[in-house]
DNA sequence: AAACTTCTCAACCGCTTGCAT
DNA sequence: TATGCAAGCGGTTGAGAAGTT
């Protein structure tokens, strides 16, 4: 591809233009047309480039702008489409008629990016920024806790932590919207999105096995754990031995982590059923063969609910997760713990969230 | 009221894309 | 296939406006 010339010969005007530029522009093309931009400012008597011709007439003079604020639906309709389609201003602009690209940038810039920064978000992933939230951090006590089935208060006080992000579907939507959207770019995407996506969903299964604990007798628990919900080694009060299987489930995670990175069908076995997994695959692999995804996805099922040790068994998949059972339970026993009731399904509804719900996006399309 | 800072947004820059030859 | 050009795009800049001290 030949670089284009550079435009700005000597004698070209630049810098704001004049009322009468604008004029003699809007004449020109109201009588001919646009045509070609490179001959208009001879033609219309300018002294101005083609280029800058060219951007004054489409971000500022052209009949069907929109101006003045943008509206609350405007700007929700912007995240949304950013979260989708991220820096693809012109895109953007496509589908908010009267609005150019330019506009929706610099309302971008000056206005929706500071505000997602305000609320604790990352205006480019859309996702809680990790910085400021350390789920790790928070995770550690919680899946102690869950390991040694006798949760102490600051235990469920750390995982109540996590309420707020089960407050906000539209936050945890987009972040899934973007992670959908890293089929242009799946490294990008991946990258941030499903460490963030697991360790949620490590926090849910967590949350899974305190509701358990407080609930039915330990010996039933037990089995429910070891089967259900397949984290049969966090099952112990030794403490040392705690320690021990404490590692083991965060070495698991970070291999959970680290397979995401190096692969993509195992994108479909961290997501819940009642999801069309083989097309989602296929968004990642655009190039890839219908059939052959689905047998995939299958074998990815197959050798997750089979093989206990599998990377994708220390998370749900379709047919093992404890937590859409849980979730299911409409009786609520209630326990205390150091003066303070807790509903025993109360953990378990912090993460009810299915991430089959944050997947749909279908609602951007 | 003046000086300073922050914000806004039109315009520019330079790179990429797509088409013609 | 390689090259040249026009158009499009996203990031950046800077002048003026608005706000603060």
């Amino acid at each position: 591809m030949g670089r284009a010339p550079c435009c700005e010969k000597s004698g070209m005007k630049k810098g704001p233009w004049t009322p009468e530029e604008d004029e003699k522009l809007v004449a020109y093309i109201k009588k001919h047309g646009q045509g070609n931009w490179r001959t208009l400012p001879k033609n219309a008597g300018l002294a101005r480039c083609g280029k800058s011709c060219r951007l004054r007439w489409t971000n500022y003079l052209r009949p069907d702008i929109k101006r003045g604020r943008f509206s609350f639906e405007e700007e929700e309709t912007i995240i949304q489409l950013h979260s989708i389609l991220g820096n693809k201003w012109s895109a953007i602009a496509a589908r908010l008629p009267g609005r150019t690209d330019n506009e929706i940038k610099n309302y971008w810039n000056t206005h929706i990016r500071k505000r997602l920064l305000r609320m604790g978000i990352d205006p480019v992933t859309h996702a809680p920024r990790l910085d400021l939230l350390d789920l790790s951090a928070l995770l550690k006590p919680a899946a102690t806790a869950a390991a040694a089935y006798y949760p102490t208060q600051a235990d469920l006080d750390t995982l109540r932590a996590f309420e707020p992000l089960a407050n906000y579907p539209d936050l945890l939507r987009l972040a899934a919207s973007t992670l959908l959207s890293s089929s242009t770019s799946p490294i990008a995407g991946d990258q941030q999105l499903l460490p963030w996506l697991l360790q949620a969903q490590m926090a849910q299964q967590a949350a899974a096995a305190m509701a358990q604990q407080v609930a039915p007798p330990p010996q039933q628990q037990q089995q429910q754990a070891g089967a259900a919900c397949q984290m049969p080694d966090l099952v112990h009060t030794n403490p040392t031995v705690q320690q021990q299987q404490l590692a083991a489930a965060q070495q698991q995670q970070q291999d959970m982590a680290a397979a995401c990175h190096s692969m993509q069908p195992p994108i479909g076995g961290y997501i819940d059923d009642g999801l069309d997994v083989p097309a989602l695959m296929q968004m990642v692999q655009p190039g890839a063969d219908a059939s052959n995804l689905q047998q995939q996805w299958s074998s990815t099922v197959t050798s997750s609910s089979n093989n206990n040790n599998n990377v994708g068994s220390g998370v749900s998949t379709p047919s093992s997760s404890p937590v859409a059972g849980l979730n299911n339970h409409s009786t609520s026993t209630a326990t205390t713990y150091g003066g303070g009731a807790i509903a025993s399904n109360d953990a378990a509804a912090l993460f009810s969230m299915q991430l089959s719900e944050l997947l749909d996006v279908s609602d951007y399309m």
